[in-house]
DNA sequence: TGTCGTTTAGA
DNA sequence: CTAAACGAC
């Protein structure tokens, strides 16, 4: 049997800085071994994610012509398929910090062990591990500040590893048998994902090249220009630092070299830390997507309406700041922070439904949909999570109207009903007449605000 | 990384 | 009269 080194990808589909691939291969290298590089589905990804894996998975089987092991399913069932066709020598993969992830590693590790298999795991995903940060007191914080500022204020880190395949071809350190891939069907069924293809080039190189778009045309007056969702002034890496077709530590230490204005290059690097912060606390929480953060949140008195709901989902609430959100995301698998911030504030304090009900559609819709961000950032907008904006911190989505989108540039974008709308209307649809086919608000701003910050004052006295 | 009603400085 | 400043929620 074939002497290998299996290279377990996960959310890292690169070749460039990843320490598993970059470390598996020298050591295959130095003892002849051949590298199996493989890729496990293991279930549970939204519909839009799956496309973006979808096509991750293709760029990078091309990257390594086409040797790419593709599995589904359980991976101790498929590790222990793989040690009875091959000699496995070692098997190197980069750590993962989400609650099923860590549990899925252990038992894979038990059975390594069992089996007298080497293996070797590695930081890859994140700038910092999660278990590296702790409060003197050895807890860990709850503050995006004073975590941001302990850590990664001021810091530089280690330069990123090249790909191990600059000078070698990937198919002579590489090994392929017809009969050990199968084939795994993650593509979505409906065709809503092809007009995805629009706006996005998944993978390596597409990582790379937006990015380095952004720093020469969006980071420069980034940190104002990033509340202005018609202006090109976000990075849009977020499904790719998803996927890790790009990693953290890479898009670091180009900020490190910019020649931006500092200002621009520190508020992105604390984007990237509050990526860290959201990884970190549902590594410390692993009760992120189940439970309250704060769980005085556990008796707040939520309804749900399902018209309502369905509104929403489907950008037809009447307002048009919170329509134009939920398009783009529709349209483009993706939504501006800003938007995330103004219809999540809207559907959990205007329409007075829970937040997972958000987090779940976001994690069927968004190419980014990530357990760690998608839970914090909806436990945020609803108050109940850490470092939380009061829950009486309510959005009014036609002041955040006119203040971003003063022009309705971006609602005239994605809702095509209101292109001839007036400006007067598209800022504030209770005080004018806007066009017949749009349909009028489903709330009342003012009365579902006073009903919200009444539920939430109920909370707080039966807190006492 | 909020909103709103009220106060206050200044044209 | 307007805009900035402030504090309560």
């Amino acid at each position: 049997m074939t002497k290998v080194v299996i290279v377990w990808f996960r959310d890292d589909l690169r070749l460039q800085d990843h320490p598993a691939l970059y470390h598996g291969f020298f050591h295959a290298q130095k003892n002849g071994y051949q590298i199996l590089p493989i890729y496990i589905y293991e279930g549970g990804m939204g519909e839009a994610a799956r496309w973006w894996l979808h096509q991750s998975l293709a760029v990078l089987n091309d990257a390594i012509e086409g040797y790419l092991h593709t599995y589904q399913g359980d991976p101790v069932t498929i590790m222990t398929d793989l040690t009875t066709r091959f000699d496995v020598q070692k098997v190197v993969w980069n750590r993962r910090y989400t609650p099923q992830g860590h549990q899925i590693d252990d038992q894979v590790m038990a059975f390594l062990k069992n089996q007298n298999i080497t293996y070797e795991t590695y930081p890859g995903t994140v700038l910092i591990e999660p278990d590296r940060i702790l409060k003197s007191d050895g807890s860990y914080y709850r503050v995006f500040t004073p975590f941001y500022k302990s850590s990664y204020l001021g810091k530089d880190f280690e330069p990123p590893l090249p790909s191990p395949f600059l000078n070698t071809k990937p198919s002579t350190k590489l090994f392929s048998t017809d009969l050990s891939s199968q084939n795994i069907d993650v593509l979505p069924s409906h065709p809503w994902h092809q007009k995805l293809h629009n706006y996005w080039i998944p993978g390596e190189q597409g990582a790379h090249e937006q990015w380095h778009t952004f720093l020469k045309h969006g980071l420069n007056g980034y940190k104002d220009g990033r509340n202005v969702p018609a202006l090109p002034h976000v990075s849009k890496l977020s499904p790719y630092l998803r996927f890790g077709n790009i990693s953290p530590r890479i898009v670091w230490s180009s900020l490190q070299n910019s020649d931006a204005p500092l200002a621009d290059v520190n508020h992105f690097k604390s984007e990237l830390g509050w990526r860290e912060f959201s990884i970190y606390l549902l590594y410390h929480y692993p009760d992120l997507p189940n439970m309250n953060f704060n769980r005085s949140f556990d008796h707040f008195p939520w309804s749900f309406n399902e018209e309502l709901y369905i509104a929403w989902t489907k950008g037809k609430t009447g307002v048009p700041i919170v329509d134009a959100g939920m398009r783009e995301l529709w349209e483009t698998g993706y939504m501006h922070n800003r938007l995330r911030m103004i219809v999540g504030s809207f559907l959990v304090k205007n329409l007075g439904i829970h937040w997972m009900h958000g987090r779940d559609f976001f994690d069927d819709c968004l190419l980014d949909a990530d357990a760690a961000n998608n839970n914090a950032g909806w436990q945020w907008i609803a108050g109940s999570g850490a470092d939380a904006a009061p829950y009486f911190r309510i959005f009014n989505p036609l002041l955040q109207s006119d203040k971003f989108d003063p022009h309705g540039m971006y609602i005239k974008k994605f809702v095509p009903e209101l292109q001839n709308a007036s400006l007067n209307f598209l800022m504030d649809p209770y005080g004018y007449i806007g066009p017949a086919i749009y349909p009028r608000p489903i709330v009342d701003l003012s009365k579902s605000r006073a009903a919200a910050l009444q539920a939430y004052k109920t909370l707080s006295s039966k807190e006492n």
